[in-house]
RNA sequence: GCCGAUGUAGCUCAGUCGGUUAGAGCAGGGGAAUCAUAAUCCCAAGGUCGUAGGUUCAAGUCCCACCGUCGGCACCA
């Protein structure tokens, strides 16, 4: 193993917020880089922001902002998140400072000059509506825009093209004989995807200005991909120094990006003659649609609750360490997984304050009362099998554990720190220490039980600390310990590590909050997706007002037949997260029609049951493949996760006119 | 449609090269203890390993089919 590790997160696009993803990942990453820290190793980790392209080109026209001041408004509120995360990134870039921007184009002339870059065109069905290219398969029938339902047309555009074909027997190469793609099952994707061959890549665009220009013909901008990706590189050439931690150890993505990261981007180093990653870890998205449902049958089960997603304000009400926990132990690294609010603080009343503070808590009194506040003596007379086996286990876990860390499997290198800390509650209970502090005679034998338990809270702190690294850090301040991470020292424990005796102890506060049923259901409250914002002050979103649509007559007005309608039925569409299916009742000789609405993340089904809705309907029929045709749309407001669908304060009959 | 992954206790997950009575945590049940934030520990219960075949002395594990779930099938980030 390299004596440098180097973690990237992806850059995040600035068109919104940061969201619980987003945190996902960048604790991921973080911890990650505090462990290799730990070992010993010079390690980096880079996150910062992708800036570039048409939307924020647009999404800023529309706020009458410059693109640069509306990507600097959201780049700082990833920035200001991380801290609150306990997340200490080495670097934070932006693809529009000017070192990433230099760097960019020197890289694209050294493709350029390797040949891998030449002026094409690109010949694509393109919708007008959206302004964009659309595929072949994703048009409807009729080759119409599955948006717009208008016709495609064949859009000729001129553009400097990758030479991506190339490197396609390569890429395979390296994705059958080496694990630069984590998990399999990401890999083989990639695979057939490959394998079914490679075109060349279009990587400049004229139809917008706001990017990187492309060198030698302003023209064009550079094409996101090939101005994002580079910036893992970038980052590190401002300072000769930072060359040494090319290439990248791992690069986490979620699995959305895995194909930019793992085809595209590698195909760009080649070109440019540079070494590549180790690996691209792909990791799986943290569920939060709340679709769960009781199982149990004849019961309704309490209702799903949907909690906020926000991080800032969950780390305003649980704390950074409770839900860095959560994100690395809960959730199976690469696997998809249902983030539910009870389920973080579950883990954290168990694990954290009842398994492994309590046993720091029940443990440092005897130090205060019969050692005088200092760690006792290990008598190895008085060490029998129980201590012989509670540091094999030690040294077992300690071991294990670092090797699980190495592979990316760190919810099961905390799964096993879970278990030392419950050998040391079961070693505790055997030895009974509060028997043996009753009678002088067993002095010794109580300062060696103690003694075994408070190197096994230290062990256990220590792997905790890329995890929990505040908690962790005031575990062993009350053991009179601090970390110390350096280069070149390996502090990550190979055995049982005992704390050295005659050392002071500092107990104090338990450095876990207790989660009693009062406090959760306080939590709860204050996490509830509809809370009003009172708990945590973060930001609320500033209302966006579309921009005003151009005026028109009262005749185009009167083309458009809106209907009263009664929902009959409604229920979810397959693997549609947004999509309701529902049967509407328009009063209609012909029966009732089935409308398919993209309200799903604002209502559950059964909601609409029974409720009158406004229905355009004369607007065309449109098909959502698999025989799901919609004739009609309800008319609703708001953003998508919290809309309303529009509806009268009084009755009336299915049908009736909305004018 | 094609390709891939996956299906193990109520929940979340382990299960190595096929090898004894299939494991853990959580939740629920019973008990012990009183050092500790009522935190801990022990015991019992809980499984047709998706279904049906096959290979084998032996299958959760290998093969085939089917069912369920999730994902991929390029310029959309």
């Amino acid at each position: 193993m390299r004596d440098t590790f180097y973690v990237t997160t992806p850059i995040y696009y600035v068109n919104g917020a940061p969201h619980i993803g987003h945190a996902y990942t960048t604790v991921v990453a973080d911890a990650l880089r505090r462990f290799h820290s730990l070992r010993g190793r010079r390690a980096r980790f880079l996150t910062g922001t992708d800036e570039h392209g048409l939307k924020i080109e647009r999404e800023a026209a529309a706020r009458g902002m410059k693109p640069l001041d509306f990507a600097t408004e959201n780049a700082d509120r990833f920035r200001a998140l991380w801290p609150l995360l306990g997340v200490a990134p080495d670097d934070f870039i932006r693809t529009t400072e000017a070192r990433h921007i230099a760097g960019v184009q020197k890289w694209w002339q050294t493709c350029a000059a390797r040949g891998d870059i030449y002026l094409g065109r690109y010949k694509g069905l393109y919708c007008v509506a959206c302004e964009g290219y659309k595929t072949e398969k994703e048009l409807l029938d009729g080759g119409l825009c599955p948006v717009h339902e208008r016709p495609v047309e064949t859009l000729e555009e001129e553009t400097y093209f990758f030479r991506l074909s190339k490197y396609q027997d390569a890429l395979l190469k390296l994705f059958r004989e080496t694990s630069f793609i984590q998990p399999e099952t990401r890999r083989n994707e990639m695979i057939a995807f490959v394998e079914q061959g490679l075109e060349d890549l279009s990587i400049s665009r004229t139809s917008f200005e706001w990017g990187i220009k492309v060198p030698g013909d302003p023209r064009h901008v550079v094409y996101v991909w090939f101005d994002a990706l580079f910036n893992y590189r970038t980052a590190l050439e401002a300072d000769p120094a930072l060359e040494a931690f090319w290439p990248p150890t791992v690069q986490l993505v979620a699995k959305d990006i895995v194909r930019f990261h793992t085809v595209y981007w590698p195909a760009f180093l080649m070109s440019a003659g540079l070494p590549l990653p180790e690996t691209v870890f792909s990791h799986g998205y943290l569920l939060s649609a709340g679709r769960k449902t009781s199982k149990t049958p004849g019961q309704g089960g309490p209702a799903a609750v949907s909690y906020t997603t926000n991080p800032a304000k969950l780390v305003g009400a649980l704390g950074a360490d409770v839900l860095r926990y959560y994100l690395l132990r809960d959730v199976v690294f690469g696997n998809d997984s249902e983030f539910q609010v009870p389920n973080v603080i579950a883990r954290a009343r168990a694990e954290l304050a009842e398994t492994v503070g309590n046993l720091l808590n029940r443990t440092l009194p005897f130090v205060t009362r019969v050692f005088d506040g200092r760690v006792p003596s290990v008598d190895a007379a008085l060490c029998g099998e129980r201590e012989a086996e509670l540091v094999a286990h030690g040294a077992k876990v300690a071991v294990d554990s670092g090797a699980l860390w190495e592979t990316f499997a760190h919810h099961r290198a905390i799964e096993l720190c879970l278990e030392l800390a419950r050998l040391g509650n079961q070693y505790f209970d055997t030895q009974a220490p509060w028997k043996l502090a009753k009678s002088e005679a067993d002095r010794a034998r109580l300062g060696t039980v103690i003694a075994h338990v408070l190197a096994v809270v230290r062990t256990v702190a220590t792997m905790l600390a890329p995890v929990i690294p505040v908690k962790a850090a005031a575990m062993l301040g009350q053991l009179g310990l601090q970390l110390e991470a350096r280069e070149g020292h390996d502090a990550w424990p190979a055995a049982l590590t005992f704390v050295p005796a005659d050392t002071v102890i500092a107990p104090g506060e338990p450095v876990f909050l207790k989660y009693d049923a009062k406090t959760e259901a306080e939590l709860l409250a204050a996490l509830k997706a509809d809370a009003p914002a009172v708990a945590t002050p973060a930001a609320p979103e500033a209302p966006k007002v579309d921009a005003p649509v151009a005026e028109i007559a009262f005749d185009d007005f009167a083309k458009v037949d809106l209907r009263l309608g009664t929902v009959l039925s409604a229920e979810k569409v397959p693997k549609k997260d947004m999509l309701l299916k529902l049967s509407v009742d328009l009063g209609e000789a012909a029966g009732p029609r089935t409308i398919v609405s993209g309200i799903a993340l604002a209502y559950k089904p059964e909601a609409l049951v029974g409720k009158q809705v406004v229905v355009v309907a004369n607007l065309a029929p449109r098909d959502f493949g698999k025989g799901l045709v919609s004739h009609g749309m309800l008319l609703a407001c708001g953003p998508k996760e919290s809309l309303g669908v529009a509806t009268f304060d009084r009755a009336f009959a299915p049908g009736t006119r909305v004018k």
